[in-house]
DNA sequence: TATATAATGAAACCCATG
DNA sequence: CATGGGTTTCATTATATA
């Protein structure tokens, strides 16, 4: 949920360039090879035993060696266990955009892309065999550069400190200065994927295509087709020698995760947590099921390695929402808010029975997102239809459908079908009427919201255990809060709000919650914050120590570039706005660590 | 400037079939 | 087991309009 919006600066991004770099970062990517060439290929083992002994010294210094803080290399070694390198790779790297952002100035990229970007490049498990292992040598060797260098290094100018920090890694300055100039601006995670993908180029075609293509001129459309070219590249390589990759995540089908109410059969009452997984606090984390291969094994690893729970809330409401939550609630004696929502179409909405066809045969609708049809679209319909009077050909009806199930058109009137109103949108999401109404957001803007926010029947459910656990009311940490879904769904279950930090970067949605808060006459704090890159520790300690934790952390980070809808920028966890995952674990695992220090 | 509009596919999944 | 058809998807961007 949540009006993700750093997009509200995105426009200053150069695609151009953003395009020129999607290739270097799916090719095989440097670090990958690194660090499996170098633990003797420990890939996408999630669950490697740790044992203390000489090899711990080595492995601190591995990634001393990469320039990692030392307290950062020790926590991640101990979060991760001295097996899973790949796992404390991905830590060390959000640790390092996330806690020092100073790391990300050395592009004028996002900065923080830095992190995700190299950490999905190390989830790449294709790993091609001719690597360059003086490479390796070079760069296990190097002492912690940034070390006693760094005010020297900090008064250079921005393009010579990405030099001098990529010959630091042990790339020859050659290198650096090519990477340097077919990539300009780019972050270092960018910069050693161009170098390591130029490397492998030597038995791979296609990145000799893209230099082509970069000389002819180029069309987006061709860029993509190479992209996806590569990828598919890459999944046969991958079938190869490995085949033991099958640590993916699956969606479960029928996709009820624990448990719905509606369907008591699937019903799973019990599960083991594991032990860095359970509060307090209680967290609770939710994003697009349908994302990226991947996606949901990273997003999974970082949060203590709970299972996702997917869930559809078509079985909650009236309309498709399938989606995937990481918590660590626990999952028996839950209760829905009451009363039910109307489950069906013709529930929800009584009114377009009557023009209803019985040759559309849907009872619920799909997953309501942020745009809506065009009246072009739906005036295209009508005259189509407006053709028969009585019968309407098979080959009508199934494009009319197919237009109906893509856009969610409901019929409205004799040959009529519209999209949803705003308002409908609400109540089949289970907010108030007129919850993101007035306050001069605009229409589409309420669309966008609504778009991006939770089901609250859903929500609820999951939530409802803990009416029982904090009967004198909560405090709840909300990241992403979008127009209040956590907010909304806590309320109506009867849990009180003590005390609300709300992290929102869109203003509107901000006065929607704060509008919300007054109107249901909270007796409660509630404290706004726009953004969540800028929350860090000490603030956070503050807010701990003034009311004595956190009970709850939740936030749906930004999905677009996660969500099939996105036919632009499906990037994947590392996508400028997807990439806030990393903020939230950041966040969470903060006051986890505080709040244990507490204890 | 702010808001509304319309055009823009492909990944990843399911499932039946050979 | 492969494969081909069918279905779904918290969106982005350029352009028009007020």
């Amino acid at each position: 949920m949540g009006d993700h919006a750093p997009g509200d600066d995105s426009e200053n991004i150069d695609w151009d360039t953003e395009d020129e770099l999607e290739i270097q970062n799916i090719a095989p990517s440097s670090c990958a090879q690194l660090i499996t060439r170098d633990t003797e290929a420990v890939i996408s083992n999630g669950k490697a035993s740790s044992s203390a002994g000489p090899s711990n010294t080595k492995l601190v210094e591995h990634f001393l060696g990469m320039g990692f803080r030392e307290q950062w290399v020790t926590k991640a070694i101990e979060k991760n266990g001295e097996g899973d390198h790949e796992s404390i790779l991905d830590t060390l790297f959000a640790y390092q955009a996330l806690e020092d952002p100073q790391q990300g100035h050395n592009s004028c990229h996002p900065n923080h892309l830095n992190s995700p970007q190299q950490q999905q490049c190390v989830n790449d498990d294709d790993l091609s065999s001719d690597y360059d292992e003086s490479l390796l040598d070079d760069f296990s060797e190097s002492d912690s550069w940034l070390g006693s260098e760094t005010e020297d290094f900090d008064s250079l100018p921005e393009h010579e400190k990405t030099l001098k920090y990529l010959v630091a890694m042990g790339y020859t300055e050659e290198e650096a200065s090519i990477a340097m100039e077919r990539c300009p601006g780019a972050s270092i995670a960018v910069l050693t994927d161009f170098i390591g993908a130029a490397q492998n180029a030597k038995t791979e075609p296609v990145f000799f295509e893209d230099e082509k293509r970069k000389n002819l001129g180029e069309n987006g459309k061709l860029k993509k087709r190479k992209l996806y070219e590569l990828e598919a590249w890459k999944r046969n390589k991958q079938k190869g020698p490995l085949t033991e990759q099958d640590e993916v995540i699956r969606l479960p089908n029928p996709m009820t995760g624990f448990g719905v109410p509606s369907e008591p059969s699937s019903m799973v009452t019990h599960r083991t947590l594991p032990d860095d997984a359970i509060g307090p606090p209680f967290f609770y984390y939710e994003n697009v099921a349908l994302a990226p291969k991947g996606s949901w094994d990273t997003i999974s690893r970082f949060l203590y390695d709970v299972e996702p729970e997917f869930v559809d809330s078509k079985y909650f409401c009236a309309a498709a929402r399938k989606r995937g939550y990481v918590h660590n609630l626990p999952i028996n004696n839950r209760f829905c808010i009451l009363p039910l929502p109307p489950r069906t179409i013709s529930d929800a909405l009584p009114l377009t029975k009557r023009w209803w066809p019985e040759w559309d045969k849907r009872t619920k609708l799909n997953c309501l997102q942020t745009v809506i049809a065009s009246a072009k679209l739906t005036e295209r319909i009508r005259k189509d239809l407006e053709k028969y009077s009585d019968y309407v050909p098979l080959d009508v009806q199934k494009k009319v459908i197919e237009d109906c199930r893509k856009w969610n058109l409901v019929w409205v009137g004799k040959n009529k079908v519209a999209p949803l109103e705003p308002d409908e949108v609400e109540m089949l999401l289970g907010f108030p009427r007129n919850h993101t109404r007035g306050g001069g957001i605009s229409r589409t803007d309420r669309y966008k919201s609504l778009g991006n926010s939770f089901q609250v029947d859903t929500v609820a459910y999951h939530l409802s255990v803990l009416k029982d656990i904090f009967p004198k009311g909560i405090n709840m940490l909300s990241l992403f809060s979008g127009i209040g879904g956590a907010e909304v769904a806590l309320h109506r279950l009867g849990i009180l709000l003590n005390n609300i930090v709300s992290v929102e970067i869109s203003e509107a949605n901000r006065d929607i919650v704060r509008s919300w808060w007054e109107q249901t006459n909270q007796k409660g704090n509630l404290v706004h914050l726009p953004d969540v890159q800028q929350l860090n520790g000490d603030q956070l300690e503050q807010f701990i120590s003034s009311f004595g934790g956190f009970d709850l952390v939740v936030g749906g980070s930004p999905c677009n570039n996660l969500t099939g809808s996105n036919r632009v920028s499906r990037d994947g966890l590392q996508g400028d706005h997807s990439s806030l995952f990393y903020d939230y674990f950041r966040i969470l695992d903060t006051v986890k660590s505080i709040m244990n220090k507490q204890n």
